[in-house]
DNA sequence: CCAATAGTGTCTCTAAGACAGTATGTT
DNA sequence: AACATACTGTCTTAGAGACACTATTGG
């Protein structure tokens, strides 16, 4: 190799926080370690990078081993952790992302490396090893602030949903309380659900939505920007 | 060491856009490659990150080492650019920061493996080495909608200043022109501005102002939160 | 007809944005 | 006196936020 820095190196990983979101609670996957260090505690999904591989490939590959989730999913870099005391007795790195899934279309199942893989409601999550509680919680903020500007709160819901399940969610995110018709007048007014039915619910139906990608993107080019 | 990881690693660098303002234009800090790859080039200054090492500490050691900013300066982390074919020759994962600095309180000066090291005005950039071209986009995307929701701009201007200067700034880095009237409406209300004094200008004087970091911290406690 | 959830409209107030002239200094 | 730059105020309009009742269904 030409150039080849001679000094050492750190080893580069990956984690993933990955939120999916029923009964109004917003949740995270983790899994139990079945290898030392921290054997038997919860952790992030995430392993270490293969050469040739980017590091969001990696956590991609990494979510299909080790919890399951093979399908296309949103991902998107959040930080990268690089205190050299993170990891005992080797120098890891780690680049970490977070995934929004709706939890539903998923069978989550622990890979090789793992005994379990189970969601928790993030209010009452087990304490995890390594900086990865840290790690959630940079997630969390991220997600928190992200949900205003940018209409992601749809890859945590089913694809048909109802207002209510929406505000939900973003009460559960923002947790805080929301006004059922200042939340509804508010979506009403940037125009990017389209009716699609009604669904029971045990005493009046309710409507249902989706997301309308396509015309969402057409008028974000027409300089239209979401906010909530 | 124990629980080592085995297999190949990649080097881990870190990469600095470090952005300064003057004469109504935001610009960047680069320097002239005087090692291979890319020998001769321009690109950001960075480098290795050492056994032990942070890569935030990394960066600004390099940032000391290669462009002569020792000082205590405002650096955030970017991205990490992890493409396996971003260095030609060795598998190099990059943490990029940007950096936002006084451009008068620094004598920049290229460092051991710099040839020279010199400000540009970010819209007449020359060609950078790898793919820092990107990450220099990637930063402005940054600074640009940071700006909206956090008083960094002051990190660019002396620490004194006019509210020509403020709303220059703004200009630049928004790229369009803003109403005076309303620019200055609009902090005044914030109320996070402290006349300092008076200075000549050549033709009416204008009234100074610095950026009151403790009134803003405290508001910020309080709920308040910037926005321009 | 009762219970439960879905759905709706108005008012107030703040702030964003458009807009043009006056004030104060230098030469 | 002329010129250049600093500084100021009003109106319109859109939207955020507070607030309470009606509609529809199942049991």
């Amino acid at each position: 190799m030409k150039y080849s820095y001679p000094y050492p190196r750190p080893a580069l990983a990956v984690d993933a926080v990955v939120f999916g979101f029923a009964d109004e609670d917003v949740c995270g996957l983790f899994i139990e370690r079945a290898l030392e260090p921290f054997k038997g505690r919860w952790a992030l999904p995430g392993g270490f990078v293969r050469p040739g591989e980017t590091p969001e490939a990696a956590a991609r590959r990494e979510l299909g081993e080790e919890g399951g989730i093979q399908q296309e999913i949103y991902l998107e870099q959040l930080y990268t952790f690089g205190d050299p005391e993170r990891h005992p007795g080797d120098w890891v790195v780690s680049v970490a992302y977070y995934a929004l899934v709706r939890k539903d279309r998923f069978n989550v199942k622990p890979g090789s490396d793992a005994k379990d893989a189970q969601w928790f409601s993030l209010k009452k999550r087990p304490a995890l090893a390594f900086d990865h509680g840290r790690i959630v919680d940079t997630a969390l903020q991220r997600l928190r602030s992200k949900v205003h500007y940018q209409p992601i709160g749809f890859e945590l819901l089913p694809e048909q949903f109802t207002y209510a399940e929406l505000q939900q969610l973003y009460e559960a995110i923002l947790g805080e309380a929301l006004d059922k018709r200042n939340f509804r007048k508010k979506f009403d007014s940037l125009g990017i659900l389209r009716e699609v039915g009604v669904v029971p619910t045990g005493k009046r139906p309710a409507t249902t939505y989706e997301f309308d990608r396509k015309k969402y993107q057409q008028m974000q080019r027409r300089g239209f920007h979401f906010e909530v």
